[in-house]
DNA sequence: TGAATCATGTAAACAGTTACATGATTGG
DNA sequence: CCAATCATGTAACTGTTTACATGATTCA
């Protein structure tokens, strides 16, 4: 819900013009980087919105004549797009994450799944979590102060995947001891 | 991304039919409860779920009269609805969590914050969770059996909620301790 | 030569939210 | 008496995805 201001993923666009000069291209490519871990818009998506900033007067459209390479179309975002985005980061009422969770919510259906269809199921969650846990450690978070929170987020990943992954070996073991448990009654 | 089946908030709302007859009104009543942490559907949205499920033969709509209440419709879930449920249960590409969270897009545009308006982001967020976690703790998952994987689910949110609120404090302090080094540059 | 990359966009559909409309009954 | 609960739905809109369309260039 916002009162009159841009959408979150207006915001992210805008923030991404911030740091430089973009054409849609780079942005789904940037979308796709670090930023895809928490916010990914389509590439349709991204190519919807643009003519809005412009329309908008948060952005204004240049024409790229290029040799080698198609034409193109960047995007500089203007004062008024810089003003909109502060207010969009200076509103205190950040939108709450969607309660979306499919692994969770199948596992709340587990009930009508097999003892063995649950186990899979934690156990690709988990597969999932070790290999997002893997791409992060490969990741070193840059010391330029560039993106001076860059680190931070990096460090949120790697806790969660963490949890996730010492949680879900938990939960197998659980389930396990408890088929021992009613096998022998 | 679905091959042929039921979507996600379909196969919620046949899971919990599954759990019984029920209403529209119970549905949007059982969704806040603890399904609603990891699926909410909008009450609108169950409206428009429930005939749709009906016209595909994955349940049936029954009127019941009511002396001190409005009249209302239940519906159950059929055989069909039960194989269908069956099979996005056991398909075992569950989709992913849509990327998004606000928090971290903020978080990702500190740079253009000031330090003091991250920490208080930083802060917000953590009042947050320590209010889920308060709300979690007073859980207490039945015993019964009945729904055997729901300590698990409210586990994975404790962790969770702990996680972040630890990740929090740390994210804080080291933001002041660097701000403190500048300071004295 | 063929796959990947560069580059932009449209069309159609689906998913999801907010707000509105209506009205009886219950309980503090 | 007033707020909350019971109960169902529609309308309008925003957001988002998937698929399609097009075509040049680079690199293995």
């Amino acid at each position: 819900m916002r009162a009159s201001g841009i959408s979150s993923t207006e915001a992210a666009i805008l923030g991404l013009l911030r740091l430089g000069e973009q054409s849609g291209y780079d942005l789904s490519k940037l979308v796709r980087g670090s930023v895809g871990y928490f916010w990914s818009p389509a590439q349709s998506q991204i190519y919807s919105i643009l003519p809005r900033l412009v329309d908008a007067g948060f952005a204004v459209r240049r024409g790229v004549r290029q040799a080698r390479r198609p034409d193109k179309q960047v995007y500089r975002i203007t004062k008024r797009g810089e003003a909109a985005l502060d207010e969009w980061l200076n509103d205190s009422e950040t939108e709450a994450a969607p309660a979306k969770n499919p692994f969770l919510l199948k596992l709340f259906l587990g009930e009508f799944m097999s003892r063995e269809a649950v186990v899979a199921h934690i156990k690709r969650g988990r597969a999932e979590a070790a290999a997002e846990l893997a791409e992060l450690e490969q990741i070193r978070p840059d010391t330029s102060g560039a993106h001076p929170y860059d680190g931070l987020i990096l460090d949120w990943g790697l806790v969660r995947a963490r949890a996730f992954i010492r949680w879900a070996d938990r939960a197998v073991r659980e389930i396990e001891a408890s088929a021992n448990l009613v096998s022998r009654e």
